[in-house]
Parts: C-alpha cells; structure tokens; sequence
DNA sequence: AGAGGAATTTAGATCGATCTAATTTTTCGT
DNA sequence: ACGAAAAATTAGATCGATCTAAATTCCTCT
C-alpha cells in the first residue's frame, strides 16, 4: 500500500496537471467551510458557528451578513465535523430483522416520519435473521456515531449478544420482538389483546369450538397470542379447541395443517389462525374439502396483510398497526437519548380489529360481538355470500 | 440559551456529586479513544492507526499487542472522526419517493445487500412525493457528508432542483425514474420490454384485438410501458386497440375502466393493464360482468405483486426484479464514487415474463409464445380452468 | 565497526466544526 | 462625558481520527 499519494483511487480524477510541482496544489472541489464564510462576510469564524446554531447573540444585521455569504458560497453544513465536537449526531440507527415483509416497510415509513419532523436521519440495515451479521451493523452504526438504535432483534438474540455488540451504554429500544434480560426501551403491537379480539368475536357469532392454527417454534410472538387466544376460550368457559402446530408459517403449512385437521372426526367450527398467510393456506384447504370459508366454517387470520382484504372470502383478521409502531418507537428512541438515565419503558400498541366475510355473520337472533377500535371503512356489510365485489375490495395501493 | 453549561440536557445525568469543584471532571463515559488504546500497548497513537486502517507496514507483534489492548478496552472505532480527515464516510443516502410499496423494499434490500457486503452504511428517507421534502432531506444527507445518493425522484423533480441540492457535484444514481437534463447515472427497470414480453405472448396465443388499461398522467413510466405495448403490435401489424385511460392507477380506477370498455360494442378479447393492481380492477369487473378472466378474456399485469399469484385466476404478469435493481444501483454508485468522472452510465435490467392462468392457454394448434428468462418455478401449469390449487398459490412470505 | 537500506514507528499538522473564556463594542444612567 | 452593564464578537483549544514527513530501529553486507 503506498501511503505516500494518499487518498489515491479515492481522489476524483479531476484534469491532469493542475497541480504545479512544488506548488500549492490547486483544491478544486474544495468544500466550502465556515473560515471561507467568515472571510466573506468580514466575520470570525465563531460567529458565522454561532449563526448556524441560531444563537440569540448575534446582532440582526450581521446575521443577515452571514446568511447572504453563505448563499452566495453554496455552503453545505458539515455535521460530522460538528458532530465531532459536541458529541451528538442527530443520526439513529434501524436495524432490522427482514426488511422486505409489507410490516417491516410499514414500520420503517413509521419510523421516517417521526425522524424526519425531527431532523433526523436513520441508517437502515438488514440483518435478515443472521446474528453475525446483526452484530457487525450494529457496531458498524456505533462507528459512524448514532445517537441510538431501534432494534428488531434476529430470532434468537440473546441479552449478551447485544452487550457484545456495546449497545449496553447506548440508547437502545427493541421492536417487535424482546430480548429477554437486555433492559431496554420496548415498543410492539399487542398480539394477545388482538387474538383475544378476534377469539370474542367469534364466541359472539356463536362458535363453541374453536381452533387454533400455527406455531410450534417456541418464539415469543407465539405464546403471546396463544394466550390471548386462550383468555378469550376461558372467559366463556369454553374447551381450548385443538391446536395444530405449521412448523413454517407459510401458506403451505397452514394447508397442511387444515387439511390435516378436517380429515379428523368432529373438526372445529371456526379456526383462528397464527397470521393471514397462514389463513390463506387454510381456506385452500377448505375450498378443497368443499367447505366455504364464511359459511361452513369461519377462519380469521392475524396482520391484515394487503391480500387480505383481496381474497374471496375477504379475510377477517386484526392489524396491529406496524407505523404506528414505528412511530412510538422512534418517540420513544427520541426522550430516551433526550434523557439517557430515565427507567426503560414499554409502549404496547393496541390491535384494530377488522371485520370482513370470512367469518361468516352472525347467528340469527344473536348480536354480533362489539368492534372494538374498528372504523366505519374497514367494516364490510355482513351479507352472507357477497358475489358482487364489496367497495373495499377495489382499494388498494396504486404500483409503480 | 446557557453556554456554559455546554451539552447540558445531552449530557447523561449521572450519578451526582462525583464531580469535584474546581477539580477535574470525571469523564465517567469518557469513550474510549486512539489515544487509550496507544498509552495501553505503548505505542504511539500513528502506529495504532496503521493498525486499525491494516496497513502491512506495522510488525506482527506490535499489531497483537495493539489488537489487544483495543480487545481489553473494549474500543469502538470512531468513523466520524476518521472521516473527518480522509474525506470518504462509507455512507450513502438513499432517498425514495415511497418507502410502503412492496416494490421500493425489495429495491431497498438489495441495495442494503451490496452495502453490507462492502460495509457501506446507507441513510434511508422517504420524500412521499413531495418536492420540499426532497430537497431537504437530500441536503440534510449531504450535511452528514454521505459518499453518495441513489435517488428514487419525487413526480415532477426537475433537473434544477437537484442542481439546488447541490446534486451536482456529488455522486448520484438515479433509479426507477428518470429526470431529464440531469447528467446522472441511471438504473431501472426495462418496462418498455415487459410490456412488448407480455403483448407479444397474447399474440402468440391468439389474440388480435387487444386493449390496454391505465395511465393518463403524462408520466414517463405509462409513455415507455406504451411504446412496448405499441411495439408488439406494430410489429405484427395489428391495430393498436383501445388504449383506456386510469386517472388513479388502483384497483378502482381499473374496475371503471374496464367496465366501461365493456359497456360498449365490440370489446377486446385481451387486455394489457398499466400493473397488477389495475389488473385486479379489471378482472372484478369483467367478473360482474359474467366473463371469466383467463377463459373468456385473458387479462396480464406487471410486478408481480405478491398477490398476484394467489388471485384466483392466478395473474399472468411480468416483473422486474426491484431487488435486483436495488443491487444494480448500489453497485454502479460505488463505482462513480470510486471514480467520479467516469461518464454516466445506464443500466436496465431486463424483465421476467410469469405465465399464470389469467391470460388463458394457447389457442388449439397454435404454439405458444416464447416465455423468455420465465424460471420453471414460476410457470404455471396451463390448465383451462383449474379449481385444484396450484402448487405455486401455496407459496409466499411468512407473516411477522 | 560502520554504511546503506529497508522496516517500523512517531511527532505534529490537519480536517471543519464547537466551546470556553475572554475581548471588544454598544447602550445607558447619571 | 464617564463608567458600568449588556450585547456582540472573537482567539485559540478541542473533538478523534488521518496524513505527512521525519526519526528511529533493525538488518545485511562489506
């Protein structure tokens, strides 16, 4: 490596022989810095600071001396070296565990908001489930001096991890997912409340039995909706109906499962499943078995992914909001650097249910269960076979 | 404003008291620096630096001790500071008009793909469109002294509004959409050719009269998806059929459409629509209609939105990879960054035709068309009018 | 042993801003 | 008109790294 020439292929190759031998090489892209501005303006260098910070101190006119210099420069602020001397960077950063799910990019626009309106700017990375690679973000964004980090653990991130990584002494706060023993900020949607949403408003219709439809890994986001699932069935004293593991959360294992399970005696009534893909999965099964997904038996999923509604039956399920998610957590990432000693917090956010045709209506004489945080757009008219197409299913987000 | 007090409300608030009067002040977080890292193996602080930039010229054994001494003091390199004086950050903006579509996700994570793997850092923002919040966030980027900027321009960007952002002299890639009279690389994808793929496979199939639907905004995506939809015809000189206008480019404004072509005499049996979501319009109405899409008219889209495949009938549609496109513009930006006066370069990444149920089969006797860079995995069976499910519509992503 | 040259190491300037602790200028009461 | 207080401005150190140019150490070979 020949140190000698320096910067060497990182220099742009601008015109050759510009620069005399032996003389003062001619700085042709020479960024323009606070001295060119204070020379200018026939100022200190400490003023024309003072100017950017919108310091009280200095006098109007000067200011407007200032101003006008630096417009007729083209001055671009360098934060980074400002940065290197106070300390903070206005910079987070997001590291995600996927980014390409419609949740992820939900919670990232979530994110962008918040940070925007506060000048900020986020770092985004995808660790895509890889603990090596999440560390190595993770100290990468501590390199280029974030004030925090909103953190959507990979599967299986354990506390040290996390210490290893040095995101001990910094603003921290998870999403989504925790980490058991890290304690930091959290922010995530409440899973429980929307099963048990969904899961009453079932037993409102009428359904006594019940099942469950997804999960065997033993992930946290699992057991949270179990139990929600399960604090519903109780309340009404009903039987916890069975529970089918899909070993992959995929429409396919959610087909197999159902097919699986209709081939049993005395199958459930209604099936409550892990997410709306798994959802999908089962309603094939049922189509296939000649069972109508609404009438003969009611299914509701989890996420209202944009086919949900889509879907002939459009599915019921609950949203849980993932950019307001976003927005809590960039909140909430915003007070902690504000206040670094502050006692970690937990910002849970509430499920929206969502009514559609794949849980049929409800039983003749019976009043449907209440809709709790539900708005007047997302409700479908609760015809019992709908074959014309509903408003809802023409909307949609435009493509490219 | 109080001086004095210098950071003040950013400072952590520490154990109290721990600061002696007039004595020096604990540094309590004090990180740790080049200079801790030298005093503890005994070198100078230059030598640590060749160590941390892997430069050979150090001894083994002086690069062990000092290797060390950062393991010990457990050292996180400061890029600010490095960056500061060697110009470089290994930082890239990456703003885009739209973060939520699954289009602009995948195109982002196949930019953090490359960045990753050469251990760049990109900032994300959206713009949503809109041209102030563009020009902000684009400066806000270049004040924290990124390398570079792919674009993904708001509607309506214009050349002199870049130049305003001082674009100009900064590495920038523009991707997905164009803006004319500004000198920049471009990548994107090649919709002009999707568009002739999808058109030359109707033909191939039978089809003699064929309509398109969406666009009326004088956008340049609609004027390039047009002028491949034109060419296929043209060249088997076939009338260009009815070209109906979308003024929202959704689901709605497909379904109007289409309804009112089919209101009227004479009607086309294939349909182009500007994207799949038009396309799901489409085939709602010709459904209401009492035509069966894929049997009665064959109807194609464009993206291959995750929807797309599940629909029933399964759309027959053409993407372009936004991943790819993502990686593509990384990597031709790190390249102008390396050497910014290489001239601008444009990269179209081709499209991938996917034949599903909705255009129908072939008519009798007839082969069908050529399905150019269409994986076997994404080539449906062309079965009339299948009512099994596919194997293919029990594929897609796993939820949260 | 000493010269010559390669291999290693280092002191001190530097990047472009902020921060401290002044200094200079202005204002104002008497 | 003078001095004190208030307002405005500034010199110089500083943040934590890199870079340059020079100094030092280590070999090898006469």
């Amino acid at each position: 490596m020949d140190l000698r020439k320096g910067k060497g292929a990182s220099a742009p190759a601008r015109a050759p022989g510009e620069t005399a031998p032996g003389g003062a090489a001619l700085p042709l892209a020479h960024r323009v810095t606070l001295n060119d501005i204070a020379a200018h303006a026939g100022v200190s260098r400490a003023t024309v600071s003072l100017v950017l910070r919108k310091s009280p101190l200095v006098k109007e006119d000067t200011r407007q001396r200032i101003d006008q210099a630096m417009a007729d420069l083209g001055y671009v602020y360098n934060r980074r070296a400002a940065n290197l001397r106070s300390g903070a960077s206005r910079t987070i950063g997001l590291v995600l565990c996927e980014i390409i799910t419609p949740n992820y990019s939900q919670f990232t626009a979530g994110i962008d908001d918040v940070l925007d309106a506060e000048s900020y700017v986020g770092f985004i990375t995808n660790t895509a489930e890889d603990a090596a690679r999440q560390k190595r973000v993770l100290v990468r964004m501590q390199e280029h001096g974030v004030d925090g980090i909103v953190l959507v653990p990979a599967e299986e991130t354990r506390a040290d991890a996390l210490e290893e990584a040095h995101c001990g002494g910094l603003p921290c706060v998870l999403a989504q997912r925790r980490v058991e023993g890290f304690p930091a900020d959290y922010v995530g949607p409440d899973y429980a409340a929307g099963m048990e949403l969904v899961t009453e408003h079932l037993i409102g219709l009428g359904h006594r039995h019940i099942g469950f439809i997804g999960g065997v890994r033993r992930i946290a986001p699992l057991s949270e909706r179990l139990s929600g699932f399960r604090k519903a069935l109780r309340r009404h004293k009903l039987k916890i109906g069975p529970i089918v593991p899909c070993p992959v959360l995929d429409r396919s294992s959610g087909y197999a499962a159902a097919r699986d399970l209709f081939a049993q005696d005395n199958p459930p009534t209604a099936l409550v499943c892990y997410n709306d893909i798994v959802a999908f999965g089962v309603m094939l099964a049922l189509t296939e078995r000649g069972l109508e997904p609404g009438r003969d038996v009611a299914v509701v999923g989890c996420d209202d992914v944009a086919e949900a509604g889509l879907h002939r039956p459009a599915l019921t399920t609950f949203t849980t909001d993932p950019r307001v998610v976003g927005r809590e957590a960039a909140k909430l990432l915003l007070r902690r650097i504000e206040n670094p000693s502050r006692p970690p917090e937990q910002i849970i956010v509430p499920p929206r249910l969502i009514i559609r045709q794949s849980c049929g209506s409800a039983a003749p004489g019976r009043a449907p269960a209440p809709t709790v945080g539900c708005s007047a757009a997302t409700q479908a008219p609760k015809a019992r076979r709908p074959r014309r197409p509903s408003p809802q299913a023409l909307k949609g987000s435009a493509g490219t």
